[in-house]
DNA sequence: CGGGCTTTTGACGTCGATCAAATTCGGTGG
DNA sequence: CCACCGAATTTGATCGACGTCAAAAGCCCG
């Protein structure tokens, strides 16, 4: 696949849409290509935006990190989203560490470029705008989330959202390594380990990264899940789909990956 | 003062920079104003948004809620400032439950014709990029805050950004009651007090709602600021200023009010 | 001067982080 | 196939930060 006409499929994907073919391709113009193994630090905290990253396979982590070394995971990106958007449009210092966890790709639009085209192209900043939102909302979801449940809950409610993304299956697998689970959960390995532990008493069986749920309605119970507001977050911590497609393949199914969150 | 030409002070404000006079004023049009005392909810979390809020004077507190009424307070918004944008933008429910924290005044522009206006108006989806992109960081700096300070430095990080807004001054006034200002902090009252005991060690006095900071450099170590990142936040923890001038005088000197955070 | 407040202080209890040690798992080389 | 190493995971003990409850000061005002 040539690069051109990976940029087409890229146009076609849900961050994209509502944008003329033509417009967006002059937007992705002067864009780069990128790609680095996993752990690869994009960019530092307290760097000038110079492109808006967009993700394209892989995933990436956001984080901050205080001057004592200490972390916290803001956001994980799943493809096909962007990044780092508010930082571009206000062109102030990125507040977080954007670091791959996986193999990735990505496309690196000029944040010069960017803002120009802004002007130039009314459908663009639609486009980011309503990305832009979701990621806010997200975010309202995590503060939330950090403050008002316990680490067993947020486990619990992160299992159920695997379940229900699931259709409502009783068996779920982890997407990834406990580790790396426990830091996207904003908690120690340790704790993770508890957590679980504590969800066994309400019927959750655990093997490794293999989870029995017995009773959804009990595990939704016990961490407070909130209908109108928690469902919604599901996309946010659904694992990697494959999103672009094969050369032979058509568009994938649009099961809502076009962004952070829906 | 008419409702017109009110519209038109508002439209001079910095949240509506950019926009021309009269595509603003196409916008406001079918705006409502409204007034509420302290404390009224202007809209529960959960609801479908109906209208994008603009707050002209007073202050409002955006917070979530959960099933066991336990809160956390996700943004306090300032005049001259929009917010529930995201919710707009994307026709989702509220997350959060808006409350008057002081008698306020607010435009309310209808949801529908702001989307409307929005694809009539390249202009305007900028002026909102802008202002999302803003409370978005206010957002992560929010998280980052929560998770990774005590309560004490959120405190001392507080007063530094008190007084280095007053050019540095070594003696602030505590804008509320500290009732309030402890649920703003996300901490209770109690330990809203004991933090100030803390602080009191490294300098900071506290009679009543006055504090002295002995020595702003150690203040500044203790709670860890990161001058790239924290400093930038200050606004958005002023205090209000009265924003909408009198109608016989000019817009106010340009101390970036217009958006909750800079 | 005496309610009815806010604010402060002290005594717990809970949650989550940290440190240390035990245990399990995955793959490797013999 | 099996013993073995290193990493991941679990478990236990302990600590610090905060929330809660209760009681003591302070304060404001009538």
């Amino acid at each position: 696949m040539t690069p051109v006409d990976e940029l087409d499929l890229v146009l076609q994907l849900p961050l994209f849409d509502g944008l003329e073919p033509e417009s967006g391709r002059r937007l992705l113009g002067p864009s780069l290509h990128c790609e680095a193994q996993a752990g690869v630090n994009l960019f530092q905290q307290g760097e000038r935006p110079e492109y808006l990253h967009v993700l394209i396979e892989g995933a990436v982590e956001l984080r901050c990190v205080d001057p004592t070394g200490h972390e916290v995971v803001v956001e994980v990106v799943r493809p096909v989203d962007c990044f780092i958007l508010a930082a571009v449009v206000t062109d102030a210092p990125y507040l977080m560490t954007a670091r791959t966890l996986e193999h990735s790709r990505l496309l690196l639009i000029p944040a010069g470029h960017l803002r120009e085209e802004l002007y130039r192209q009314p459908a663009l900043s639609l486009v980011l705008l309503g990305s832009l939102a979701r990621h806010y909302r997200a975010l309202v979801r995590q503060i939330k989330d950090l403050k008002l449940r316990t680490s067993a809950e947020r486990v619990g409610a992160f299992l159920l959202c695997l379940a229900l993304d699931q259709g409502g299956a009783t068996t779920v697998e982890l997407p990834y390594r406990k580790r790396v689970l426990a830091d996207r959960m904003g908690m120690t390995p340790e704790n993770l380990s508890r957590a679980f532990a504590r969800l066994r008493e309400c019927g959750v069986q655990n093997q490794g990264s293999h989870v029995v749920i017995e009773d959804l309605e009990r595990l939704a119970e016990y961490c407070r899940m909130d209908t109108a507001i928690d469902r919604v977050e599901a996309a946010l911590r659904v694992p990697a789909q494959q999103v672009l497609p094969d050369s032979s393949e058509s568009v994938p199914p649009s099961r809502a990956q076009g962004t952070t969150d829906t």
